[in-house]
DNA sequence: ACCAAGCCTGAACAAATGTTTAGACTACTG
DNA sequence: CAGTAGTCTAAACATTTGTTCAGGCTTGGT
């Protein structure tokens, strides 16, 4: 009765925007657990009407998937274009919708096929990158750098997985797109250092390599 | 009816551990979409045992989050005596049973207490096994020893969290026990290298870390 | 031989789930 | 104004969930 005056003034988003914003919240905060008639009280609506508007709750999570998916690529090029371009963590982080960061961190750590496709696209976007990187002279060159990409990040997206972690041992939520750089000292400041010059001294780093190297030698001949 | 036999033959754990385990694998399986019906076939028991040796669902998964963090107890001691000793998803890996690394992984994308106590204690021995390292000259002094250990325990628990991808981009199973050290040659590789020398050169780690500083510094004055 | 105790199951239960149905209300179209 | 399409809901549906109940089977003690 009111949804004219209310969408007017108050949300101009469509019903089934409103769903599929609720439902990404609730996703976010509940995982797993999340069932049409919470994402219906979320969104103000009848579970019927979730429904009505995604045919099942696989369909609303895959228009959640495709959104986000959509959202990251949309926000890519412009969060690849300035700053350190290692910052994969504060791309993220950089989104309008609060939510949208939490539902990412669940969403990967999940063995689906949207998540593998986002994860290999966001590979092949940092591989692209890094070797910018190296030729700009910011990127120490490697010797293998498909895989110094997909370990870096293996290494980033990990970290945004465990934000509920990285909250309680750094005070700092890796979700939150009002966090300001001040507060990422916590979380900046030791990457900045074991991305800048290792953890290893140069000695240990060599004889590590060397028995590495000699391990997978003699498995390898067996 | 064939009880005595098959305890005394084929498998001498109580009827009790057997759904215990049971219920790891299939919850490292199945995550939140386990239920009392799927842990009792594959423990090959009724769905009212599992409730009746553990009260309910939630008794069930309590007991296995306790199972798994003895579990992780009882290998540390052992894992922080040999090898690079930063190499800790090789020390979760090490476990006898295979399903337990990827109940882990479950585990740790959750925001229980269970889970939060469990990185504080695993970032607790990494913080005294850096030390150790800073002292025998095998890793390098940091300006933050502490965040230094909880950025790289958030790094090395992520890879793992995300195991289905590593297994996809680096053909790696971080969670099998089985694999060998020349199968980890895609992570371990690109890992020695980072944690060697750094992705940054030495020129770009100082302007980073300087604008770095300026802008926290700006901030804060706000 | 009897009894008590523990292990275990089949059947049933209430609650919650995703989904369907029937229909009310609104808005646009001829 | 009639009608048609779209939006939305209340109620009901079948299914699945965790859990309970009553009782059968085996074991061990006396």
């Amino acid at each position: 009765m009111f949804r004219l005056l209310n969408m007017s003034s108050v949300d101009d988003r469509s019903t089934k925007a409103r769903i599929r914003d609720a439902a990404i919240e609730v996703f976010a905060a509940e995982g797993g657990g999340a069932t049409a008639r919470k994402v219906a009280e979320a969104a103000g609506v009848s579970p019927a009407l979730v429904i009505h508007h995604f045919g099942s709750m696989d369909g609303l999570r895959e228009t959640c998937d495709a959104y986000v998916i959509a959202a990251i690529h949309a926000q890519k090029s412009e969060a690849m274009g300035g700053g350190p371009g290692v910052d994969l963590v504060g791309a993220i982080r950089s989104f309008d919708d609060h939510h949208l960061p939490a539902y990412l961190a669940r969403m990967l750590a999940e063995d689906s096929r949207a998540s593998a496709n986002l994860v290999d696209a966001i590979v092949a976007d940092a591989e692209e990158y890094f070797e910018k990187g190296v030729a700009a002279g910011s990127l120490r060159p490697s010797a293998d750098p498909a895989g110094r990409a997909r370990v870096m990040t293996l290494f980033s997206l990990g970290s945004l997985v465990l934000h509920h972690h990285a909250k309680r041992l750094l005070d700092i939520d890796l979700t939150d797109p009002n966090t300001q750089p001040a507060d990422l000292v916590g979380y900046a400041g030791p990457a900045l250092e074991i991305l800048g010059e290792g953890i290893f001294t140069e000695e240990f780093a060599a004889v590590a390599r060397q028995a590495f190297e000699t391990v997978a030698r003699e498995t390898e001949t067996l």
